[in-house]
DNA sequence: CCGTATTGGTAAAGTGACTTGACCCTACAA
DNA sequence: TTGTAGGGTCAAGTCACTTTACCAATACGG
C-alpha cells in the first residue's frame, strides 16, 4: 500500500539535498568499506604490501581454494581474461598456483600457497578485530543480532 | 562434495574452505552488491543506460549536489583528477554541471541537472523497492531492527 | 563411434579510466 | 606585500582491463 503512488516518495522535500536520510544501500556500503580498508591496512602492516583492492576480491569469501578460474570469474562478475590476469599477478607474487584439474584436462584449479593462506589468516584476523570493536560499541547481544539478521538477509537473496 | 583427498587445510577449523562461516565483511558486502546491481539495473531500465558503476559512486549518499569536486574526491578516496574525469563524463551526459562557487573564485560547485535528479529518484526508488522486499522476508520489525543497528554502526565508525 | 556444440582457457591488440607531475589562480595569514 | 596552502586543470604515461580470436578437451545427439 505504501508504494502504489510514488509521488510523495521520490520527490525529496529538501531542495539542496537530493537524498534524505541514508538509504539501506549506504548503510550497508559504509561499514563494508570500513572492513575493506581495515583488511588492506592489516595486510600491508603484515608484509603483504604487494596486494591491492583488486587482489582482495579474489580472496573474498568463500575464497579461491580449489576453484576453477572460470568459476571465480563468474563469482566476481568479471571476464575470465580479467580474472586470469589477476591470477597471473597473484601467482607471480606467490599467493597461489594454477594447477591442472585432475578430472578435466581443459580446466585448472587454484591452489593457495603458504603465503596465500597466511594472507587469508591476516584478513580473517583483521575482520575479527573489527568485530570485537563493533561488539563493544553495540553490545554483545545487539551485535549478535545484527550478524544474525545479516545472515538471514544473505540467505534470502542468495539467488 | 569435492575430493576429501586434498585435506591439507590451514589453521581454519572448517574442512575444505579457507574461510569458515561468512565473516561480517562478506555479510555486509553481499547485500550491498545486491543493492548496487539493483540500482544499475533499474537505471538502465529507465533509460539511464549511459551510467555505469563508476558513475554511480558520484551519486552515492549524500550525493554530489552543491559539493566541491575536491570534497567529492576526498569522499570517494580518489584523486581530484580522477574525479574530475568522472564529472566531465557526467557533465557531457547531462547529469550535472560544474558551476563557479560564488564565494570562492578558485572553486566550483556541482549542480545536478534535471536528468541528474531524475536518475537519483530512480536510484532511491530502486532501493525503496528492495527494502520492501527485504521487509517482507525478515518481517517489518526485524528489518527495522536491522536498519537501526546499521545506523548505529555507521554513527560509531563515522570517524 | 562420429560430428557438432559447448566449456575452459589462452593470446594479442586496443582502450580508457586512471595515475603522476606539473602548472595556474585564488585565498589567507603573517 | 610576501609565503604558503587550497582548488582546479592540462598533459603524458600506464596498466588493468576489454574485445576478438583461437585452440583443446569434453559432452552429447545421432
Amino acid at each position: 500500500m505504501t508504494t502504489k503512488s510514488s509521488s510523495r516518495f521520490t520527490k525529496s522535500q529538501s531542495p539542496d539535498q537530493a537524498f534524505g536520510p541514508p538509504l539501506i544501500g549506504a548503510l550497508l556500503r559504509m561499514p563494508w568499506e570500513v572492513v575493506q580498508r581495515r583488511m588492506l591496512q592489516r595486510l600491508h602492516e603484515h608484509g603483504f604490501d604487494d596486494l591491492d583492492a583488486a587482489h582482495l576480491n579474489v580472496f573474498q569469501y568463500p575464497g579461491p581454494q580449489g576453484a576453477k578460474p572460470s568459476e571465480l570469474a563468474a563469482r566476481l562478475r568479471v571476464s575470465k581474461q580479467a580474472l586470469n590476469y589477476l591470477l597471473g599477478e597473484l601467482e607471480r607474487l606467490d599467493y597461489l598456483e594454477r594447477r591442472p584439474d585432475p578430472d578435466d584436462l581443459r580446466a585448472k584449479r587454484v591452489a593457495l600457497t603458504r603465503r596465500g593462506t597466511s594472507a587469508i589468516d591476516v584478513i580473517r584476523d583483521a575482520v575479527a578485530v573489527l568485530e570485537t570493536e563493533w561488539e563493544q560499541q553495540l553490545g554483545r547481544q545487539r551485535f549478535a543480532q545484527l550478524r544474525a539478521l545479516l545472515q538471514e538477509l544473505n540467505q534470502a537473496s542468495s539467488g
